[in-house]
DNA sequence: ATGAAAGCGCTAACAA
DNA sequence: TTGTTAGCGCTTTCAT
């Protein structure tokens, strides 16, 4: 069982045509299944490369084919659940299909972003990107090279891509008309950074929600914060410092809303009852937390299942890029509940 | 600054070299530096890759190198905060070195396990690898292929491989100590899955604890539960169910002692007037949720970092594996604080 | 200091 | 159905 060859190292597809005594390119096709080969033989070719012990040598079939059966994953911060769980999925779904990922995690950088993907490009038969959204024409380089890119989650704002999104503008605007029901008055949004596009469109459905629902401009009051736990505290605390009248939250990010609500309660401001929290993603922290946190969940694993099989559709067909945008829905918890409610 | 040539593909350095007005062999040396160059001529290599736009193909090098400046990093599960925290610095310093990391998230699957690090070993330089610990004889054939690996976290029982450890058995003691001071008179341990070394050792230091404060075994009570926030819950729902007498609980990770928590929560019992609870880790939760979670604290950076920094040094220099265990220490919170205390 | 050429392991033309 | 052979793009002897 153990016929590993002598001194040497890795056993090659050569080792094994000569051991099957048959021609190399039978061996591979025995192999492969490129082209028909004789039962006999490739019952022999299949034996040897058993019993040696092979290991086809994919850089070498890299080389030669142009396909590295990898996909690259850009993602700007691997530690949000949000992030990791679709991290997750799409791990299991490239293992199932036999791909390789690697994983870049930006810290959303966009120079790391673009840099990162000129680098994939080489090694990669296509990419996930979850941007931080730079400049289009900074990737022209990565781009020029006919790498198929799917975008996710985050917009990418470019022709022949395909993208993966959520209904961030209508989810935005859900979250305003439920706070309005939910009885708040003066109203608080926590935005992203200005870059993200998740961020901008979230907050843009929030504020036509507000004005759908006759809420006046002057009652929303606006505090931009990174995506985190702690962006979500000290962005509270600006807004309420500024806005003590605040008594309706919206946060671009679950993250940011359960920060929120930790510094709200470090404030003294109970949640729900002198500020209403709503948050966006559903990661699972979000109804551990006392009191739940009423969300927008995203379908975060069927999105990171269709990016991933639009990404090997374009690697492996080469079909035309679409753009999917799932629905979001409200899930409504005890951070919106008020007990004195009508 | 376009010359992207004609119709073809991508630059190669054959390109170069003609543009350059050199042999192949010196645009190669030009640009890696591998042998001396006359100045002139290295000087119009790096202009005509500039302007060509030239992209080292890194295939063609990894095959003709056998190095692949790739590192895998195979771990059981991206979701927990834990092994995120440690993705995420793993990754700057690959990214850092110029490595690119390939990621496998095994789910705490012994078979993935295997499988992965064999097929890895195609297509990496070395791997972290952060074991569920299959049988080391399932592993032979990746081994077989000299792939340096440095165990992290979780403990792999093989020769010759390197590994970074925390003191597990360390950390389990405290906890017995520290649950005995804070108040504890029955004691309930929240242990991981028998395959999974950390568990077992945390296990074993917080037994060898109690013991040593005294405490008579039979007032000792374990429950084995997934390492999951899930797993937490309904642990400890059977530990209370079978030992109600249960006034302090070891759970062997953050995760499951705050599922732990909440399940307490749930039925009625007090955290920490009811039920001391401390977990294992230090995940950023563990200061959020309330009451905040007393914890032995890990140093999963300078793990990450310790583990990463070994590992390269066995790709380039070959050193000789070394075993690295780290201090823990313990974070008092409020979870082990009663107002009761004397 | 430079060039010519061999070849890493594999797949895909082209022949037979 | 099978074998022979030409490279994929690069690094690295071995000559010069």
């Amino acid at each position: 069982m153990k016929i590993v060859p002598p001194g040497r190292g890795p056993v090659t597809l050569r080792d094994v045509a000569e051991h099957a005594q048959v021609s190399i390119a039978t061996a591979s096709n025995a192999l492969t299944g490129a082209r028909r080969v004789g039962p006999d033989s490739v019952e022999r070719v299949l034996r040897s490369a058993a019993e040696l012990g092979y290991r086809p040598n994919g850089v070498a079939r890299s080389l030669r084919t142009g396909l590295h059966r990898s996909i690259g994953l850009v993602i700007p911060d691997v530690t949000n659940p949000f992030w990791a769980g679709m991290v997750s999925v799409i791990e299991g779904l490239a293992d199932e299909s036999g791909f390789q990922l690697s994983l870049v995690n930006t810290g959303f950088d966009a120079g790391r972003e673009s840099a990162s993907l000129t680098r994939l490009a080489g090694s990669v038969d296509g990419v996930l990107l979850f941007s931080t959204n730079p400049r289009a024409t900074m990737l022209a380089p990565a781009l020029g090279g006919g790498l198929p890119i799917v975008a996710v989650d985050e917009g990418f704002e470019l022709e022949g891509i395909g993208g993966v999104y959520s209904d961030n503008v209508g989810g935005g605007r859900l979250a305003a008309e439920h706070l309005v029901d939910a009885g708040g008055t003066v109203f608080g949004l926590l935005a992203g950074p200005a870059s993200l596009t998740t961020a901008a469109q979230r907050s843009a459905g929030f504020a036509a929600g507000l004005a759908g629902r006759g809420v006046d401009p002057s009652r929303l009051h606006r505090v931009t914060a990174p995506y985190s736990f702690e962006g979500g505290r000290e962005g509270v605390r600006r807004m309420l410092d500024r806005h003590p009248e605040v008594d309706a939250l919206f946060a671009c990010t679950d993250n940011q809303a359960i920060g929120a609500t930790f510094e709200a309660h470090d404030l003294g401001r109970l949640v729900p009852d002198d500020l209403l929290v709503c948050g966006f993603d559903d990661i699972s922290w979000a109804s551990r937390i006392t009191p739940a946190l009423t969300t927008l969940r995203q379908d975060s694993a069927g999105m990171a299942r269709r990016a991933f099989e639009q990404l090997v559709e374009l690697v492996t067909h080469g079909g035309a890029p679409e753009v999917t945008v799932f629905p979001v829905s409200l899930v409504e918890r005890a951070s919106t509940r008020r007990v004195t409610s009508v």
